[in-house]
DNA sequence: GGACACCTTGACGCCGTCTTGACGGCGAAA
DNA sequence: TTTCGCCGTCAAGACGGCGTCAAGGTGTCC
């Protein structure tokens, strides 16, 4: 298990152009190497970010792993039904996702939709239509404008900038690992609102986790020493013991 | 308590209260009679509110006075181009808009979910495949949980919000653990119904306990201790002696 | 190859929460 | 009136969660 969800490439994020549009991650699982090497090319070339998995097992766990903005899914996989898949995505994340698929059949599609894909593609595609359609997936999965409206956060101590992923406290910026970013983001994307530790364990560290509570002592520990004024008398990383944390603005 | 088999409409409704959520509203927009006609019986079998249009502008014109949840658009309309349509709507709501269409060229889906479109459907398509598609659109759409708009709960003294699981008195928050936080959501789920001792103690204890009705005593206190204006004489908590608690807003 | 940053894991003390029992008040039935 | 059942209240003890610290392991970059 030591699988680190930590090697997302930050730098994604923490330099540069961030401003305009973050490049979006797609996650592409199809057993056909030609299907997948086909649209990772054409993915690439219009500069999304591409994950591959050959199967459904790998897919859960590179899923876990990446968060990817939506994933393209062909149904016929070697280890497990499309539809498992589906319904093990979803029962973390909202991700959208695009089936693929070579069965035309009505009863088919009913069936993937309603365990929670977004869309459903028959092969053989057209790869314009396929990219119109991830467009569209990725254009209303995202809130409102981009995220630059949203994405600042003020307290009285430190703001966060959920774009250009900086964090400002007295005139600098804190240095943050990408677990604990991942932490805060879930958190400060909930204002107010409470998070359960589940909800927690399975956003950052994936749908495995669900009762490592430690893991959320340690790094809100890490968050709070890094943003509270007073580490020990936390105003805005709130422990409500038995259930979950909250931020408070 | 046994004889307390009266708590069935409560049983109905504890989780699925909210659940019972309302209509979903369909605005339907092609000038083909019969295949207006078609989906408007299909959609009221499965209890959807529908609005038909015939042309762009009434669809414009309905979709701006009844704030449809979805829109079923054919692309050819008399009097102006779909695309249109799409981008008139899109000019002011994000309502999910499922496209029909005769025509197969890829150039048009494309243009078509480019402009803002969710879905492409191509005509003759099938009855279930469009339902089905349909239900994705409106379940995407809605945000988390149906919870959000009837998660506040008023009372003159405080104000309870599911979502955020957080309770207000008197400007201030109140802490409440999580047996309490439980045994509150329940009641308040049922507002002005009486719910059973036994369905209380199952839905928070676990289903292995039904008779232990001090533990309902000591939380009840604690709750009318920390929520009713006056414990001894609670006015939003009711004992039903015998049965069960109600709560009262 | 070595230094470094990060994630994981275990141990420990403290404090809040849950459980449990006892007691008294109140109302209904005998 | 007496008795019984049910409810509200209180307090004490057991229990588990939380914060904290530190060591071990792994991957990465120079």
């Amino acid at each position: 298990m030591s699988r680190a969800a930590g090697q997302e490439p930050a730098g994604a994020g923490a330099q540069g152009d961030t401003k305009g549009r973050r490049m979006y991650r797609v996650l592409v699982v199809d057993d056909e190497p030609q299907i997948v090497k086909a649209l990772v090319i054409n993915l690439r070339a219009r500069a999304y970010e591409v994950d591959a998995a050959h199967d459904g097992a790998a897919a859960l766990r590179v899923a876990a792993a990446r968060h990817p903005d939506v994933v393209v899914l062909d149904l016929g996989l070697p280890d497990m039904d499309g539809v498992e898949v589906i319904r093990g995505l979803r029962g973390w994340t909202r991700v959208p996702i695009i089936v693929l698929s070579a069965r035309h059949a009505s009863d088919e599609k009913v069936e993937a939709l309603d365990a929670g894909a977004d869309d459903y593609v028959t092969k053989p595609f057209g790869m314009d239509e396929l990219l119109a359609r991830l467009r569209a997936a990725v254009r209303r999965a995202t809130p409102s404008g981009s995220d630059d409206d949203a994405s600042a956060v003020e307290t009285e101590t430190f703001t966060v900038d959920l774009a250009a992923r900086k964090v400002h406290r007295d005139g600098a910026d804190v240095r943050l690992t990408p677990t604990e970013w991942h932490l805060l983001e879930v958190l400060v994307r909930n204002p107010g609102r409470l998070v359960s530790q589940k909800q927690l364990l399975q956003e950052v560290w994936g749908p495995a986790y669900g009762t490592e509570t430690n893991y959320l002592r340690v790094y809100m520990a890490q968050l709070r020493r890094k943003l509270e004024a007073d580490p020990a008398r936390p105003r805005h990383f709130i422990t409500e013991p038995g259930m979950g944390y909250r931020f408070e603005a």
